[in-house]
DNA sequence: TGAACATCTGAAAGAGTGTTCATATGAACA
DNA sequence: TGTTCATATGAACACTCTTTCAGATGTTCA
C-alpha cells in the first residue's frame, strides 16, 4: 500500500474521531428523532401546517388535515405527549395551538423549502379575534 | 345560543376556510413528510450528524453511528433514493456526503435546538455563531 | 333529567419499517 | 487467478405505527 494511501487513511481516521467526538448524546439524538419522526407523518403534518396560523378546534382540524375526527384526536394526543400541542378547553371544545417554537421554526423551514410561499406568524397581519379565547 | 356565539362560529369558520386554502398540495406535504420521516429514526440521523462536517466512507458512518455496517449500507441506500445523500466511489470505497442543503438546514437547526453547541459547516471551526439565536 | 354534541379512548386489523443474517458484487492485491 | 476487503443486496422476522370502529366521557341546552 503507497505511503500517499496510507495517509489518506489517517485523514479519514482523524474524521471519524472528530465526528465522534461532535456526536450529540443518545438522548440528544432520540429527542430530536421524536420530532422529525412526528413531523414525519402526512395527516399530523397537515395537522400543524393548519396550525401555524393559529388555533382550532379538533374537528377543523380534521376538515383541514383531511382525517377523521377519530384520527385528529389521536394524532393531537401524541403531539400533546410529546409537548408539541397545547390545549384549551371552550365549553365541549378543545382549541389545540403549537406550543412549540423549535417545531414551528422546523415546520416553517421545511415548507419555505417545498416553495409554499406564504406563512405568516401568528403575530402580525393578526387576524383579530380570530382567537378562540373570545 | 346567543349570538356572540354564532359570531364566534363564524370566525371559526372564516379561519378554516383560510388555513385550508393556505394548505400546501398533497405532493408538497408529502414530499415533506417523507424528509422528516427519514430524519425521524436515530440511526439515519446519527449518519446524517456525522455526514454534516464532510464526506465519510460507510465503515465509518456505521461506526459513528453506532449502527451495523449492513443497516448503515441499507440506510445509505434510502438516503440516496430520496436524493438526500450523493456517494461518491474512490476505488473499493463509497464516500457518502450530504447532497441537499434543506436536510442540512432542517439537521442543523434541529440540533441547535436541543442544545447541541458545536455543529460547524465543513470549511472550519469557527465557533462564533454556533449559538441558536444570539 | 334526557338529548345532542364535541372530543376522547380502547381495541383490532392492516400496512409499513428497521434489523439481522447470509450472500452477492466488484475492486485491490499477491 | 484466487483471495481479501468494502459495500451492496435480498429475504425473513419482529416490531411499531396508522387507521378505523365502537363506545365512553363530559358539556350544553331544552
Amino acid at each position: 500500500m503507497p505511503e500517499r494511501a496510507e495517509h489518506h487513511d489517517d485523514v479519514l481516521r482523524e474524521n471519524v474521531s472528530r465526528v465522534r467526538r461532535r456526536m450529540p448524546s443518545d438522548d440528544a439524538v432520540a429527542d430530536v428523532a421524536d420530532v422529525f419522526a412526528l413531523l414525519g407523518d402526512p395527516g399530523r403534518l397537515r395537522i400543524l401546517t393548519a396550525l401555524l396560523e393559529g388555533p382550532l378546534r379538533v374537528r377543523d382540524l380534521a376538515e383541514a388535515a383531511g382525517v377523521s375526527e377519530s384520527g385528529a384526536s389521536h394524532a393531537l394526543r401524541l403531539l400533546r405527549a410529546h409537548r408539541v400541542v397545547s390545549v384549551q378547553r371552550v365549553g365541549r371544545e378543545s382549541h389545540y395551538e403549537i406550543d412549540d417554537t423549535h417545531v414551528r421554526a422546523l415546520l416553517q423551514l421545511a415548507l419555505d423549502h417545498v416553495g409554499h410561499s406564504v406563512l405568516v406568524h401568528v403575530a402580525d397581519e393578526a387576524p383579530a379575534e380570530g382567537g378562540c379565547q373570545g
